[in-house]
DNA sequence: GCAGTATGTGAGTAATTACTCGCTTTGGAT
DNA sequence: ATCCAAAGCGAGTAATTACTCACATACTGC
């Protein structure tokens, strides 16, 4: 029984409104003022409801950050997937393009959000859950890279993902489409490299 | 006049050893408990010192911060132009591989802090002394890499960092040697890739 | 209408915390 | 020894904030 899940919703079936306006707000909230600006009294504000209304919903502010960081894991895995089965059959390396431009795109939306939930998931992940947002991320990626004859598909997939983040966060204000021709040609660089060079 | 500057010291040549104190106990509650431990009393605390001492030589906690990120961003660079030189006559592919063992090995030693510095940059440098840490950093690298005939080399000197740095905070955990390897394999694919493909 | 329940409210509380200020201690010059 | 300024101290203060709870309102089946 853990302080961030979210088992005891009052109801079974609530409208989930509420508990998605929060949400919203919690987000609005991090990407405009970030951690500092994260208390609750500014996320019921933001959403347009009371704070009671918050605890009705989430046990405690570190359940609606936990979350949040679940929801936008969520997101990113579904379009991921979407995104995988496109380019099921394109070669590599514009399969690879794609994926990246996903990545670029979907950071670049909010990008002080994407940096926080990062620095909150280690901080909440407690070795329990261990990297909620990546978990299945990383699965998926994997089978992509063992298709495709990539050695090592795990650790690649881990280590594509990093060097993506990186330098996505550290770009974000370049232009998307450029930024997104050179985290490709990383990427592609990091796979070509792979395994026995003699 | 910013809020985050030293030049109220009191006076011109104090001994700095409580200065120097406070910031390394500062350092060690960042690393071990978080942005959410870091506040004025449990660093005094930590420190040996007063909390009033802590305000004699800090205007206030952001500027702790501030000095922080400072101190171990001049760390970093002294250490990277000590390597620069000594791999100034070495093949790309070997410097390169020095080059990132030596992030590796600066990242390692204290995996939170860094991911924090990094995320408080942000946060304090509001537009004013833009990238208080990456600055000369890249301006090092771009020389480096110009030597090598890297084309653009400034964008490719701020590429190689983001890459490094995301590579190396997602897999702290990873053995360092390995790790170098990869990063570095990633870093010359780069670099490979550079330029006109046709 | 009405009973009963689900949902929403927000003033209040207890805890935390950045920072102040009047005081004590230290150390060096005479 | 005496003085004085520099350095250090830490209880106190005002502000912030996570969270509670007694109450109000909306909704549902009758």
């Amino acid at each position: 029984m853990d302080v961030l899940d979210l088992r005891k919703r009052p109801s079974q079936q609530r409208s989930a409104r509420t508990m998605d306006v929060v949400l919203e707000a919690a987000a609005q909230v991090l990407e405009a003022g970030g951690l500092g600006a994260f208390n609750t009294n500014a996320v019921a504000a933001r959403a347009g409801v009371s704070i009671g209304s918050i605890y009705q919903y989430f046990p405690g502010k570190d359940a609606v950050m936990a979350a949040l960081i679940r929801l936008e894991a969520a997101r990113f895995e579904a379009e991921l997937a979407r995104a995988l089965e496109a380019a099921a059959d394109l070669p590599l390396a514009q399969a690879v393009e794609r994926l990246v431009a996903l990545a670029v795109a979907s950071q670049t939306a909010r990008p002080n959000l994407a940096r926080i939930l990062d620095l909150e998931e280690r901080r909440l992940g407690l070795e329990a859950e261990v990297t909620i947002r990546s978990q299945t991320t990383i699965g998926q990626l994997t089978q992509f890279l063992a298709r495709h004859d990539v050695p090592d598909p795990q650790v690649a997939a881990g280590d594509l993902q990093n060097l993506v983040r990186g330098m996505v966060d550290g770009a974000l204000h370049a232009d998307p489409h450029d930024l997104t021709r050179r985290i490709a040609r990383a990427a592609m660089g990091y796979l070509s490299g792979q395994a026995g060079d003699p």
